[in-house]
DNA sequence: CAGGCTATCGACACCGTGTCGAGAAAGTCG
DNA sequence: CGACTTTCTCGACACGGTGTCGATAGCCTG
């Protein structure tokens, strides 16, 4: 239970097909209704599998958020890579960064509300969680230092821990826009609104 | 199921003492457990009385969280309420009407995780949260435009979307402070971080 | 072809939920 | 006081979803 392998049994089989078929089947139930709602049952139809196969890949759904919360990241961390380091127009770049949250979580909007929902419950899933925003908070926060050495930056207490703050709000912002939450963003509005936040907060003003 | 009432039957009763004993016991286990692993077995123990019993008094276990919304969000309330309005120091009132949530949500820490992650699932907790936090965001915008009236504000293109995002920051950071995730800040500097973020983003400057 | 792996299935036991109808306790009115 | 109504409690039931197990089928490899 404690080693890494997540589920999945054997070593080099060739049904990780069915594996992709199981998360593409989560990930479009969850389209319609909460994980809290979907049977294992129907998770395995989607996959065309009989219930009990699922256990052989997965050793429950939230495993399989696991997978999913795999895939959001590194699509995530690839469109983060493509930006570089902020040159001469910091405020382009901090907008470009949150850019690729909007953009990635919005082509999952499903799962972006469903993982933070079930983070709550999952141990595993709140661990992966924790050290994978935990590298944005760093990238964040050293960034911020850099920019104050720059002369740049406003006079901040304690970067990492505005970094912390700043990065709670999207998370929440962007999962409360796509639930379609009352005193919410439109989804046009959340890039624009959320780099307004940013740079006001760490250089004084919304355009350095 | 959308009338008024609340699980409960009768019209004058006295047993109102069992019902807040079972909100109480509730409240209780939430200390140790997530909602998810307590079973309505254990809160009617808790409440001395039969598990069917329980069900006289409310429709579910999620049903009991509507009560202690009710009783967290009026404290609040009761908080915001003796705060009055920002004269000459509106940084100090910022960091003061923060200080409520900071400090009423500190005290039912369990509960303020829980209810975070039930919203997801339960269609009238989001509703009647959705109520009370717009709420919260009402009065923060109007405040916001007030402070901008006065010349103190910053020009802020869309004051109610800056008071969104900003309830949702303070919202996401609170619940993970309490519930101890990774990237979080310690429960003794989330009300100077906030602060900070929420005057300098309104002001230009953390104090005006 | 024997043996070991991958993969699938049906059947089973378990647990928590919510509902129902039968009553006990207490209060009300003739 | 006794009959009734209301308030409240309980045990028993059916249902549905979960996770596990052992049997077995296909397949590659030596």
């Amino acid at each position: 239970m404690s080693t890494t392998t997540r589920g999945r049994r054997g070593a080099r089989p060739s049904g990780d097909d069915r594996q992709r078929a199981i998360v593409d089947a989560l990930e479009g139930l969850l389209q319609t209704r909460p994980l809290a709602d979907i049977a294992v049952d129907e998770i395995a139809a989607g996959a065309a599998i009989s219930r009990s196969a699922f256990y052989f890949y997965f050793v429950s759904k939230q495993a399989v958020l696991l997978e999913l919360l795999d895939r959001m990241v590194a699509e995530v961390d690839e469109g983060l890579a493509g930006i570089g380091l902020p040159g001469d127009d910091p405020a382009g770049w901090w907008r470009s960064s949150i850019g690729v949250f909007v953009d990635v979580f919005g082509a999952h909007r499903a799962v972006s509300v469903t993982l933070a929902e079930a983070r709550a419950t999952v141990p595993e899933l709140r661990d992966e969680w924790a050290r994978r925003s935990g590298r944005w908070v760093d990238l964040t926060a050293s960034t911020i230092v850099a920019e104050r050495r720059r002369g740049r930056a406003r006079e901040i207490v304690d970067p990492r821990a505005t970094s912390v703050a700043l990065n709670a709000m999207n998370e929440r912002v962007l999962v409360a826009s796509f639930a379609g939450e009352q005193p919410a963003l439109a989804p046009d509005e959340v890039l624009d609104v959320l780099a307004d936040v940013w740079c006001t907060t760490i250089y004084g003003t919304p355009r350095p």
